[in-house]
DNA sequence: CGGAAAACTTGACAGGGATCAAACTTGTCG
DNA sequence: CGACAAGTTTGATCCCTGTCAAGTTTTCCG
């Protein structure tokens, strides 16, 4: 049996790449916690920085008021689990900050990370009773999570809501059904060209960076557990690529894309 | 680059284990198709053999009666195509009978396919403005469809339809992330007991077979193609699992589960 | 600052599944 | 029925990626 792994492992990721927000020494997130701490229901929804990428975009100023009173305020940090699979599903997650990864894993260890989630991205909804899934913190991540009984009460009186996270769903449907193509039909330089490039796509949404720059937050053993890979081949191709003149790196996560065009030729196997 | 397919083909698969519903004969099909024709607007909504299985179960007698009228109801034979990637999505697709498969390709013709949908199911909701997909029929199908801009004024107006609809979707989402656990990282024995088992539960609940029993009505290719190998290797994997008294065959079509527990097993890699 | 742990890279080798090829079986249709 | 086409199975061989191992770089923390 190939790509079992011998020893279930939780670990994370280094630091480096951290977008800024937060890259806080220890000093400053304690305060920013206690903050945050102080005022649990978050009456600063109308204030939050991802409101415009968010579920909330759908609700106006009044709206927002009275739907953040079932909603709370917290933080975690790089490698902090925020739920698990089998776990019952109480919230419905929203991330206003950093980096999430969802993934699933067999008995002896395997893991697929099904996907990286971002400022704006939801989760907890797509599931039964029970997460089907465990989430955890790749950076630091600042997150606001609904009950999910009352979520789906606010679903019916503020249609636009309802529409909004349906519109969402449907948007991540279509993107599984690419992965779904990535996993079981590409190459493994395919499937780290696609990674870069829905990356780039990805984070340039959500912050400012030199044209073509790259920050990755997750470690290579999560780029291989998300595209069906070994460490050891995402590396290779990594190499292999910065070899060809396609990227240039500075240290693990901070990624320049020197030739778009031809990184997206080699993405879908032209 | 391995696994890329010389020649683009659309071959479907042959018509034995096709459920008795649509093995009809080339004379009553025609009769049939006549029928239908004769009533393009499906007045028979509420006599359908899958409404109860389908996004209409939202609707009570009179909602159907007012629903039915922005369907329209047709028949596709095996192997054509219902609607291709690219091309305008108009309409959202509702399978009444029959056995319809969701496909990706890239340019040099690896194929993935992303779903085979049943009775009840439905397509064509999860994209912009194009199809990112292409559905072909695999057996013959009974499908009914909507105009996308009708559908989405409908969920306003019938909001237990609204409902429905996104509770689906949101199943539908599940399952393509344990696919993407299935396409990632398990192996090819694996992934050929975990589709069994699918089928087995899926199939089940539309057609009354023995206990154990299994009609696949997709070929070989296609259960390739749906999990990420070539025709050879499940070809293989099938003799593999007959040799270790796991399944029996009649013909290619019809398998019989010999020993559920012990494929359940080996379907997560336990 | 310094030492240990974690993360990343590189090399040698192996194997699961792909590729190529051919035989066999089943379905189609005149 | 009979012949051709399509689908499936089986065998031989290859190669991409996994596995195992070791070395290097970066991060963590006293």
């Amino acid at each position: 049996m190939f790509n079992k792994k011998q020893h279930v492992d939780f670990q994370g990721q280094s630091k480096l790449g951290v977008p800024p927000y937060n890259n806080t020494d220890s000093t400053s997130e304690r305060a920013f916690r206690k903050t945050s701490n102080h005022c649990p229901h978050n009456t600063a929804c109308e204030g939050c920085s991802s409101r415009h990428l968010s579920l909330c975009s759908a609700l106006d100023r009044d709206e927002l008021k009275d739907f953040s009173k079932i909603s709370i305020d917290y933080q975690k940090e790089a490698k902090q689990i925020i739920c698990s699979e089998d776990e019952e599903a109480k919230y419905l997650y929203n991330i206003r900050s950093g980096t999430v990864r969802i993934s699933k894993m067999l008995s002896d260890g395997r893991r697929q990370i099904t996907g990286f989630l971002f400022a704006g991205d939801f989760f907890g909804l797509s599931c039964k009773d029970r997460y089907n899934f465990t989430a955890e913190a790749v950076t630091n991540v600042d997150i606001c999570r609904f009950p999910r009984t009352k979520i789906m009460q606010s679903f019916r009186d503020y249609p636009n809501l309802g529409e909004r996270v349906f519109d969402m769903t449907r948007t991540e449907l279509d993107s599984t059904h690419d992965q779904m193509l990535l996993l079981g039909r590409k190459t493994a330089q395919e499937k780290l060209c696609s990674f870069l490039l829905a990356m780039k796509e990805k984070l340039g949404r959500l912050e400012v960076v030199a044209e073509n720059e790259v920050d990755i937050p997750m470690s290579r053993t999560d780029i291989a557990d998300y595209l069906g890979l070994t460490v050891e081949t995402i590396s290779r191709q990594f190499t292999k690529l910065h070899k060809k003149g396609l990227i240039e790196m500075e240290g693990a996560h901070k990624v320049f894309l020197k030739d778009i065009k031809a990184l997206s030729a080699l993405a879908i196997g032209d």
